[in-house]
RNA sequence: CGGAAUGUGGCCCAGUGGCUAGGGCACCUGGUUUGGGACCAGGGGAUCGCAGGUUCGAAUCCUGCCAUUCCGACCA
């Protein structure tokens, strides 16, 4: 099938990457802008990803022993003052509720009405409601650990927004623990951090790395702050999820305190983390293409969608027809890793052309055609959307039933494959300022190529490199956890160094 | 919060002081079509972002505001 040059999604990747994916998650109806500054509406084809996380990930939680709650939406204000740091990390970025009623003043208009004695914010992460609430259900070491998840929305009243990638309002998820030792609340901080790396890279097929933030980085009331980063197809890092050791800072904070075996009274060591809206965001910009949208099986909104080729009522039964028997021969191969393969037949009074785009900008797995000529053949038109050539292929009806499960596997494998070449491939070791430098430097400054990408190198630690590499609109990515110590030289200032870090430009 | 651009039916745009604001796509009706973005005919749909001002007359000029997008600072 010849393909002319015009992509479905404009402008390409290579154009206009910003606008590319914006265009992206358009054709794909997955996403837009609401009528709310900074807030989106996220549609069904959106939202299912997002609830095909939520299953996951809850499954991942459950696993390791987590129960889910809920807390409230509002937290008092007084409560954000607790721990300083923590203050001033979020303070700026707070919506408050002052009243509790509207009335209608001279001019008919609603206005607040009925303050509140203490203000309320709109909670931008939990840590200080759930700790209150903790304080009180912790008073001996028996009641330890306590290992807490919470799915909700929060807010966070950002500047400047982007679909997924920042919302003034987004989904989440917060796990809270809290532990009798440091050692323990360490350990889990980890052990949270690697079940997101598995499920990043498994689920989702987005190579990450795993690591620690530099302390500019870090979680406001955080000790140490660990990340999962992945890499976008404009070579920009971003960060996909992150692991908080609280230490016993939000513990004090909280008074979550405990009686140990010894009688003696102690603080307990907290932990929390956290993935939102924002992987749809990373998956997205890691596996679409210029004609749209490419899923990944194990998250994508559905499987396998049929396109029935008929011309008059006798065929559209007989095809239709054929299509529900291909449908039960999937079906009795069962799940797919332990979910309902989704099936969509698209039966409208559409054009061929038409619909077939539309199939591909949604991102669909597999595009499957039916017509007369196939079942004359006992075939299919099949199009695997991780091919890039949007190639074709006339597969036996027998075999495709049969290999459901390793076609769809091998198209979760290509995309993780692939994903993880485009970032090795873009990830590279420096050990010269100058060849750094050039590597973060575009060529056109007026408008900027996609360059750079992950740059592994020295740095001795310091806050003040950090801060002089911004101009390079650089920053430390992590720390990565599986990086070998080796002694060299900071890149920047060229002072003695054990251990190379992620830079790049990031979102 | 700074810089830039843009606001005209659902979407993309034309109209740069003068008749009833146009076109393309989309939508609805009828017909012909259907294996890679069809065609014909008819039809519905707009307080020209908002508010002031200038003018005999404003989508068009002026002022202010608002929104969106991009770039920067700040952040998941």
């Amino acid at each position: 099938m010849a393909k002319n040059n015009k992509t479905a999604i404009s402008p390409r990747r290579d154009e206009d990457y910003p606008i590319w994916y914006q265009e992206v998650i358009k054709a794909a109806e997955m996403a837009e802008n609401s009528d709310v500054r900074g807030c989106m509406v996220i549609k069904p084809w959106g939202y299912t990803i997002w609830e095909n996380m939520q299953r996951e990930l809850d499954d991942m939680f459950k696993e390791t022993g987590h129960k889910n709650a809920y807390f409230p939406l509002f937290i008092p204000l007084s409560y954000l003052q607790k721990e300083a740091d923590h203050v001033e990390g979020f303070a700026t970025e707070c919506a408050v509720v002052t009243h509790h009623k509207l009335t209608k003043n001279a001019e008919g208009t609603l206005v607040p009405d009925g303050a509140l004695d203490e203000p309320l914010i709109v909670r931008p992460t939990s840590e200080t409601i759930i700790g209150a609430t903790f304080a009180k259900w912790v008073n001996s070491y028996r009641d330890l650990p306590i290992l807490i998840n919470q799915w909700a929305n929060v807010v966070r009243w950002e500047r400047r927004t982007r679909l997924f990638l920042r919302t003034a309002e987004f989904l989440w998820q917060e796990g809270h623990t809290v532990h009798a030792t440091k050692e323990e609340a360490v350990e889990e901080t980890l052990k949270m951090l690697n079940v997101y790396k598995d499920f990043a890279e498994n689920i989702l097929a987005v190579p990450v790395i795993t690591g620690e933030k530099s302390e500019s980085e870090r979680f406001p009331g955080a000790v140490s702050t660990y990340s999962i980063e992945a890499m976008m197809q404009d070579r920009k890092a971003l960060q996909a999820g992150t692991s908080h050791f609280l230490g016993q800072k939000f513990a004090k904070a909280s008074g979550i305190k405990f009686q140990s075996k010894d009688t003696k009274e102690e603080y307990a060591w907290t932990t929390s983390w956290g993935v939102s809206t924002r992987l749809i965001g990373a998956l997205i910009m890691t596996h679409s293409d210029d004609n749209g949208l490419v899923l990944p099986p194990r998250i994508a909104s559905a499987h396998i969608v049929f396109l029935p080729i008929y011309k008059t009522d006798e065929e559209r039964e007989t095809v239709l027809k054929y299509i529900e028997d291909t449908k039960a021969g999937i079906k009795e191969h069962g799940r797919f890793h332990e979910r309902h393969l989704v099936m969509e037949v698209d039966d409208r009074d559409l054009r061929g052309g038409e619909k077939n785009w539309y199939w591909i900008k949604k991102g669909v797995p597999l595009k499957v055609e039916v017509g007369m000529r196939d079942i004359e053949k006992n075939s299919l038109a099949v199009l695997r959307r991780d091919n890039p050539e949007l190639k074709k292929d006339f597969i036996d009806r027998d075999n495709f039933v049969r290999d459901i499960h390793t076609t769809l596997d091998d198209i979760q494998n290509t995309l993780f494959e692939r994903a993880k070449k485009y970032r090795d491939d873009n990830t590279h070791v420096f050990d010269d300022k100058d060849e750094f430098e050039a590597f973060f430097t575009a060529e056109n400054k007026k408008k900027p190529e996609i360059h750079g990408g992950f740059a592994l190198s020295h740095w001795c630690g310091s806050v003040q490199c950090e801060e002089e590499l911004q101009e390079l609109k650089i920053s430390i990515r992590n720390i990565p956890l599986d990086g070998k110590e080796e002694s060299g030289k900071c890149i920047h200032c060229g002072k003695d160094s054990i251990k190379r870090v992620v830079f790049a430009k990031a979102y």
